[in-house]
DNA sequence: ACATTTTTCCGCCACG
DNA sequence: CACGTGGCGGAAAAAT
């Protein structure tokens, strides 16, 4: 468990046309040194086929002295995207996964990256996921793999896809909180200003996006909830304010948000609860109700399933971490 | 931690 | 006929 004496490395590959975004992700969670996060570190490699500078998009060049045999030893690999989904893995990539995986590393893509797991064999026979835009060329070029294209990412524990660019935050995120706990993991996050916790199962696409505007009966719907989310709120509630009938109402909702009116509800309010967690000392049945869950039990309930610890234990690891350290 | 009751959610289908 | 609606039944999930 403890990796202090032998920092976890993680590798992540560079390649001719790359765009800095995917890579800038992995950078900022495993190669930034945040100060003041005591804790575990991680030990970033930036390694490439071959040694010349390579282009990047935006008319960069980029330089790397770690070769692929930096992926193969590499405790952790990340394949950030490729730059030609049409194009084949070559057998040197191919190689250096296979090793790696056979070595017990922990592989993982981001975006279009899928298609060099695919293509060194390492997701044959397995889910996994991408790009919602590149979903049918991986399934058309690789069919032994099950190509999901609606969650944010998939973690079969030895191998994990993820989803379009910025879901690679959540992938890296959720390996953070794999290796160190939730507690690291929402302190990273908050870092990053990114949300705390997006989890793997999300939907990544949503069909009909959202409108702010107020005819849209859906948004107004949830807008009205998040208000009055002290108060139980039922489906009915939700349909009779949108002027639907409840069957009606659960199909737009699901159509416009990728996920269930209660399963969004009880998101809300999970996450409407962290500040209080982080910022009062409310008892834990207080805020409970304050968020609208009927009974604490219930609240804890899903608060641990939503963020792997019990409300207690994330308010005093938030505390212990953030106070001591900066005083 | 477990069982019972209640609510949600989704396929199916009839209706307008 | 195509399309959105909404009621019904039962599995699944949530509340108690």
């Amino acid at each position: 468990m403890e990796t202090l004496a032998e920092p976890h490395v993680v590798a992540v590959l560079a390649y001719p046309g790359m765009s800095l975004f995917e890579t800038g992700i992995v950078t900022e969670v495993f190669g930034v040194d945040w100060p003041g996060m005591d804790g575990p570190r991680y030990r970033l490699v930036l390694a490439a086929e071959g040694t010349k500078a390579l282009q990047t998009v935006g008319g960069g060049a980029l330089r790397t002295p770690h070769g692929l045999e930096a992926l193969a030893s590499a405790d952790t690999v990340i394949i950030p995207s490729v730059s030609d989904v049409e194009a084949t893995t070559s057998t040197k990539l191919a190689t250096a996964l296979q090793d790696a995986h056979a070595r017990g590393a922990r592989i993982a893509s981001i975006c279009s990256g899928a298609f060099a797991l695919a293509g060194a064999g390492l997701l044959d026979g397995r889910r996994a996921t991408t790009h919602w835009m590149y979903a049918d060329r991986l399934r058309a070029r690789f069919p032994a793999v099950e190509v999901d294209p609606h969650p944010l990412f998939i973690d079969h524990g030895d191998v994990l896809t993820s989803a379009g660019s910025a879901s690679g935050l959540d992938l890296c995120l959720h390996l953070v909180r794999q290796d160190h706990g939730p507690a690291l993991a929402n302190q990273l996050a908050r870092r990053l200003v990114a949300p705390p916790y997006r989890d793997g199962g999300q939907a990544q696409y949503i069909e009909a996006p959202r409108r702010a505007t107020g005819d849209d009966p859906i948004a107004s719907t949830m807008a009205w909830a998040t208000q009055n989310l002290d108060q139980p709120l039922t489906l009915a509630d939700l349909a009779e304010q949108a002027h639907m009938a409840p069957r009606t109402y659960l199909r737009h909702f699901t159509r416009a948000t990728g996920t269930s009116p209660v399963k969004w509800l009880i998101a809300q309010r999970v996450e409407a609860s962290l500040p209080l967690l982080e910022g009062t000392s409310d008892p834990i049945e207080k805020i409970a109700t304050t968020v609208g869950f009927q009974t604490a039990v219930t609240y804890r309930h899903h608060f641990t399933q939503h963020m792997d610890v019990a409300p207690s234990a994330y308010r005093r690891s938030f505390r212990g971490s953030t106070t001591s350290r900066s005083r």
